[in-house]
DNA sequence: GAAAAACAATACACCAGTGTATGGAGTCAT
DNA sequence: ATGACTCCATACACTGGTGTATTGTTTTTC
């Protein structure tokens, strides 16, 4: 139970060399066996064979495999709501804003696979289990009302607001989880950016 | 490998009775595992004692757990293409049409739970599973092209028309997999028909 | 109404995966 | 340079799941 682990170690993860490993190390082969197979498919000897160790380290790292779980789900949910830090609005008009913010949640995303194929594991996990469900719920209402501040300059009735917003978060999500991996992914992605772009412009004050 | 089972059985699976079972009663049993809990849960043991049976009956059959796998998807991509048949429009003017539409892919979907937990289910399985994927392509093509037809009467541009469709599919299934199961989940669904509707009409042509 | 076919129970071999106990090798402090 | 601490290996017990072989029990069919 001793969670204070500030001591410095070297990560082999980075460099790929024979150092020892710290529980990050753990956590990010994790995220590939999730990306690939989803939670399910998450087996501690298939991470101790992709790092080339046995079993006997994780068990030294962590408590059993729920351990491993709900801390991938805790670290899952840190990072995505500290990286909204990071899209803040950067000034210039409404609508330069808006498509920045159009590229980010799609063209962006769909880049990033591996990040992209986490989500959608973590989405599916949580229809089955409730603490995933919790931080689920959680980023998604961050991000929502994270949009809903952009769109306040686009509408001034708070009702459309919070409506845009989550229009245009449902639509990312399912263009993810429909469009990845497809035959012309990239070319229905760019042009559901134009159309919601033309949408939400449209639904200005008048 | 003989594939054809023309005769007529009576079921147990509507009655509850004791009388034998078929192929269908197994498949709609694993409708229920995999709706809860994915296709990585499903287990012929669970399957059987939710039956009242044991594991001789299931091989007798199934080949083998593969065999039920494959059933069950190409059961539900024919019951998913065989559907799209009751949905042809029915006549009216655009607007309402619409309106059925959008209440049947958002409000109605979201009352049955259970189908649109297997649809998320095989969804994510199609994420590692190459005949699964090529199912929900398949699925997926035929549901956008099918509201293309409609949206065609809104605008004459054949490009805008598919991209509204895709639109409209893609936020379909978002809301399927951010809102169901939330809090206030009818409520939103409800306002996202309102919203979709507007913003359809909104791009007719001017 | 008896043979044949359809369906199900039982018992077994087998494998993949978790968790535990214990030992061993490297590292650091004093 | 020895004791303590950190990290990993090895070996084992145990569980849960698949698939197969064999036998038993209902239904059909003639």
């Amino acid at each position: 139970m001793s969670e204070a682990k500030t001591r410095a170690k070297r990560s082999r993860s980075a460099t790929g060399d024979k150092s020892q490993l710290t529980r990050d190390d753990w956590l990010d082969a994790a995220a590939g066996e999730v990306a690939a197979g989803g939670f399910s498919h998450l087996r501690v000897l298939t991470l101790a064979k992709k790092l080339g160790v046995t079993r006997g380290s994780f068990y030294w790292h962590f408590r059993d495999h729920e351990d491993l779980v709900v801390s991938f789900l805790n670290r899952w949910r840190d990072r995505r709501l500290h990286e909204l830090q990071y899209w803040k609005p950067q000034g210039g008009d409404v609508e330069t804003e808006l498509r920045q913010i159009l590229e980010l949640l799609l063209t962006d995303a769909a880049r990033n696979v591996r990040r992209l194929q986490v989500e959608l594991a973590v989405r599916d996990f949580a229809r089955r289990n409730t603490y995933a469900a919790e931080l689920v719920a959680e980023v998604d209402e961050a991000r929502i009302s994270q949009n809903a501040s952009l769109f306040s300059r686009i509408s001034s009735d708070p009702e459309r607001t919070r409506d845009l917003s989550l229009l245009l978060y449902v639509a990312t999500i399912g263009s993810q989880v429909v469009l990845t991996g497809r035959s012309g992914e990239e070319d229905d992605i760019g042009r559901i950016e134009d159309l919601m772009a033309r949408i939400v412009m449209g639904q200005r004050d008048s």
